[in-house]
DNA sequence: GAGAAGCTATTCGGTTAGCGCATAGATACA
DNA sequence: TGTATCTATGCGCTAACCGAATAGCTTCTC
């Protein structure tokens, strides 16, 4: 049985007769009439009762004609499949991304992804969340890493959750686990100075009800790590942020802990090109 | 593409490497690697990831071969059904009915059938409905046309309703459409001497609280007709017994109108042979 | 009832595709 | 560096498929 008999005879079922069929089909008469006489052959059962005006299928016929249908379909799937994946050689898949999630995150993912798709050109830009909107936005990016949640101008899924740490200077003769509100109250913070993370810390120390001094905004989040080994204040951030959290440095979870969701992002209005869809495939994954 | 193709390929993905599929497909090593390699040639795309220890699906291999799973599904379906087919070949199907059913009814449906499956040897025996129950019961009979409803030993399809007509010889001067209950209470009746017919006339007449003269009980219904015709009383029949309705008799409704359900059935508790699923895709349709 | 017109089946010769066998080439491991 | 274990390939053969031409069948027409 081959897939060429089998468009053979739903051809010949569409058409009404082997004649036309060769026709549609571009081949001769005779080749249609042997396609099918083999395959009965093999089968060893009638598909198609000849008769003045054409050929018409019997009620066997019929049955495989549904299930010759399918399959056809099916080719045509891998096809456009193949031409899918075809088309993603040569593209290119321009990433944009906050700082931490292109250390922490990305490499490994985007390794990932080309170990499979090793002819799609990547390429990763770091800006800030609002740097990230914009490159996507402009159509300077084809696809962003963000914290959620964003408009709903974007099409988003979650990739991790990350927590916010404290981070105090070592203290050479404990290492407690957990830091209350009370041990909190007395310490100055350097905070990171992104509107989104500082808003978050804010809000939720107000929603505590607890003091929040302030003494630093600082941009660079491995300067803020430096400054807290450095002694010159306690540092409230996104645990992914943080790393590499030296050794002499301690972090701590929050006494109610904070966390905020990291998430990949597209535009909502604009179809994902293949690159887009596959390299998504790998980031639910 | 070929069928023979996609098997290849999904035999590799289920052994791991081309030297075993060809072991488990029966060919040599050389024609699987280079069926491989006509179909990744065809489609332009690599496939398959060839290493140290055998052969791995490349992410669109991996699509392609769920779609040719479902291709070779259905190519076992094919197969299948096609045996089924087969099996019907020099098979035979012993129809029971009783005698309207089978004068009326079946012929044309028979007809029909034959047309599609020449090759099944058609039986056809009548009986009254206790008979043809009994000929399904005792394994004489594959499938019976029956009044429904029946007891759950039988599956049944319902295929037609058949009216009770009162048949009255036709008065030269007047033919009136329709009979009162009160012209009916007059007549005294010629009734079919079957338990099923007489019992469903005589619960429908006290129903509606009628007298119901009863005289003569007729096993024939051409007699019955006949005796209509010689003014010997009135008959109460269904539609279809009564067929055909010579001249010289007038059929009208009963005042409120009564009719029986005619089916088809097999027995419950035996799965139907090929032929008889044919012929009631027949019946059904 | 002879012929035309519509169809499918078959014959013929040439080409292609698929096969097994044997062997070459690649790669990891001892 | 040799060995074991894969896949790829060259070679000769066979079977399958193709188009062109033609035969054969059925129905309709005159």
């Amino acid at each position: 049985m081959n897939i060429s008999q089998l468009k053979v005879l739903v051809t010949i079922d569409q058409c009404g007769s082997f004649s036309d069929a060769a026709l549609v089909l571009e081949m001769s008469q005779s080749a249609v009439s042997r396609a099918i006489a083999s395959l009965e052959n093999e089968l060893q059962v009638p598909l198609l009762v000849r008769g003045r005006l054409g050929a018409k299928l019997t009620p066997i016929g019929e049955r495989v004609v549904k299930h010759a249908n399918k399959i056809l379909d099916l080719r045509e799937s891998i096809e456009y499949e193949v031409n899918l994946e075809k088309s993603l050689y040569n593209s290119r898949l321009r990433i944009a991304s906050f700082r931490s999630a292109a250390t922490h995150l990305l490499p490994s993912k985007i390794a990932q992804f080309q170990r499979s798709y090793p002819r799609v050109e990547v390429s990763l830009d770091e800006f800030d969340p609002a740097g990230v909107e914009q490159a996507l936005r402009g159509g300077d990016a084809d696809l962003g890493l963000l914290p959620l949640p964003r408009s709903e101008d974007f099409t988003t899924w979650e990739i991790m959750r990350d927590e916010y740490v404290v981070l105090l200077p070592k203290g050479n003769d404990s290492t407690p686990q957990s830091i209350t509100w009370g041990e909190l109250s007395s310490c100055s913070f350097i905070l990171l100075n992104y509107a989104e993370c500082t808003t978050a810390v804010r809000e939720h120390w107000s929603r505590w009800q607890q003091p929040l001094k302030v003494a630093y905004n600082v941009k660079e989040d491995s300067t803020i790590v430096s400054m807290v080994a450095q002694g010159l204040g306690a540092a409230i951030l996104p645990k992914l942020a943080a790393m590499p959290i030296p050794e002499t440095v301690q972090s701590y979870s929050v006494p109610v802990p904070l966390e905020r969701v990291i998430g990949v992002a597209i535009l909502a209005n604009i179809p994902p090109s293949p690159a887009v869809t596959r390299f998504l495939d790998v980031m639910k994954a």
